[in-house]
DNA sequence: TGGTGTAATGTAACCGGTTTCATAGTGGCA
DNA sequence: TGCCACTATGAAACCGGTTACATTACACCA
């Protein structure tokens, strides 16, 4: 097993010093090809690849993004998580990640470990964190941004969705299709201020009508599933179930059809996410399409620029759309 | 906003030496009462964080490690992931990911980046890797450990589930239950050395009975719909439908719904993976629970304690369990 | 009382790069 | 031929910690 070289012993190799194999190594100009060919055959020779450490201590950059997301169990932030994974690859970045379980205290502590791990700038989600943890940011200039939401009141730059415009969307699509008694079906509102935007938008866009019934519940097809066993006894007649998430949407799905109900000609049933699955169901979901990787590729690009170029950090907002599909009935 | 301070603004504000500031912050024993709260006060003031790089460089130590996955879109991944992120930290190291889709290039392209930011581990999926991969671990000698499977004759660690016995387990299990004539639909075997080895512990539990057909298809539940309906198409009777993975058998659900068919009266159906919402699909799936969470913990806590006191890395297999629900029908 | 062992602290070398600045070498031009 | 401008290279300082080793101070004991 050869040992593996440093950059004095690639120095020695080429007969060269050790800053001009720096200089070759880093892709300076200035050096002449020959040397330059001296350098690569040394490196090559003994296997070189500069240590990250003293790099990082000499520049003072790590090229290491954080990124705390609440879990990584639901497939958008799978996707999401993915697409900036990718993102900062291309641009030699790496991505280190911790997940808060969408508790403050939790994400304090990750984002206290990634720091002192080395990360360079934050990806969030949501809007909702500790003032400890802005504290730091701002005591240290970390920059950061939040996402998966849209507010240009925020102090932070985010870059996200409009939950609530699009929340409000959802009711006007079916209050517009004529139904008139909605059960909305959504995830715990203390971890999640998205979900409370979303509330919120339902209800600026019903006013009394359509009539909303909300349901909370566990963020998981077993969540949308006893939501519905719930809704189902409570008596009332909907005619249509909103669902925060496709997640839930697919639990809905099966305790329906536990139910022997039909959807959509017993009861109709919209979405939100739209997930890679949620056209394959039958019938295939009528939901809003969130686009969760385009997402992540903009905060990690937007990041990448920032942290390279001094670019500031742009808020921008990801449009989500209704994919209309089979699930929702026209009354 | 006040200046973070280093290591020599930490010893002048408490009127010591960086080597005992540098003791009091390691948390070394050899230092007095008196001297440590001196330390700690300075420290707090100046809100002083040691810095990372500075102290990799030092140590030769990142408390970083490096997992390479094929896909995270696939909540089995996810769950792994995530139980590794945990795992790590509790024991204060930090997790970089990279994503390979399954391919080798994208993956050894990865290890190298992951390599030069510092990683000191690696956590693999499967045991197809580049011989490149494997000779650069070698000649750095970078611990790692080959994930979802388990094979001793393998040079490297392994550290997962028996897949060929698995699989071979779960055609036993339904030809205990009078099927004679299973359909088997499962992913790229391209791409996955663990799909090829339960297609080949299936066989093996075949023999010829119960008769095994076998539906390649996308991993996705797109995927596991399209296989059905090649299957319905094909005018073979089959009396059970095993999938390699839960989202198959999500995507087969839907298709037999579709075409009219109730499970499990007319037709069988298996999963793989135990996913958290295969118990609440209707019917409930009878499927192979994989501890993929267990699995993450056992990788990461493993590569810890080699990292930190040497300790072998051994070969761990963690078994599955078929667990019965209601999709399966005794004949 | 002097010697010795031990605990607490300080000094300085070192980790492996990057980068500033100095220097050597080269060709062009008057 | 001598000077200049410019390119290619090297020497050394520096990044911010850790740690081996030196030093000091003090308690204990013969």
């Amino acid at each position: 097993m050869r040992k593996i070289g440093k950059i004095r012993d690639v120095a020695k190799e080429a007969g060269l010093s050790i800053a001009t194999v720096s200089r070759v190594v880093n892709g300076a100009t200035n050096v002449s090809q020959p040397t330059r060919e001296r350098v690569l055959k040394a490196c090559a020779k003994l296997d070189y690849v500069p240590n990250p450490a003293a790099r990082a201590l000499s520049t003072n950059k790590s090229r290491t993004i954080a990124a705390i997301i609440p879990t990584i169990e639901h497939s958008v932030f799978a996707k999401y998580i993915a697409a900036i994974e990718q993102a900062l690859s291309e641009r030699n970045y790496s991505l280190v990640m911790a997940i808060s379980n969408a508790d403050e205290i939790e994400e304090l502590k990750a984002a206290k470990k990634l720091l002192g791990m080395g990360a360079e700038a934050f990806i969030l989600t949501g809007a909702a964190h500790s003032d400890e943890l802005y504290n730091m940011f701002e005591r240290r200039s970390v920059p950061h941004v939040l996402t998966s939401i849209w507010d240009l009141r925020n102090t932070s730059a985010t870059i996200g969705y409009d939950n609530t415009a699009l929340a409000a969307q959802a009711v006007e699509f079916l209050a517009a299709r004529g139904h008139a008694r909605i059960a909305v079906i959504h995830g715990p509102l203390a971890q999640s201020d998205r979900t409370q935007a979303r509330k919120t938008g339902a209800l600026s866009a019903s006013q009394e009508h359509p009539a909303l019934d909300f349901f909370e519940t566990t963020l998981n097809v077993a969540g949308g599933k006893h939501a519905v066993h719930k809704l189902l006894r409570s008596g009332r007649q909907y005619t249509a179930i909103l669902c925060f998430s496709d997640v839930l949407a697919l639990g809905t799905y099966f305790a329906l059809a536990q139910a022997g109900f039909r959807i959509p000609d017993d009861i109709s049933v919209m979405g939100f996410d739209n997930l890679d699955w949620s056209e394959h169901v039958v019938p295939p979901l009528t939901t809003i399409n969130l686009p969760a990787r385009r997402m992540g590729y903009e905060v990690a690009s937007q990041l990448v620029r920032h942290l390279e170029n001094s670019e500031p950090i742009v808020p921008t907002l990801l449009s989500g759309q209704i994919i209309e599909r089979r699930s929702v009935h026209r009354i």
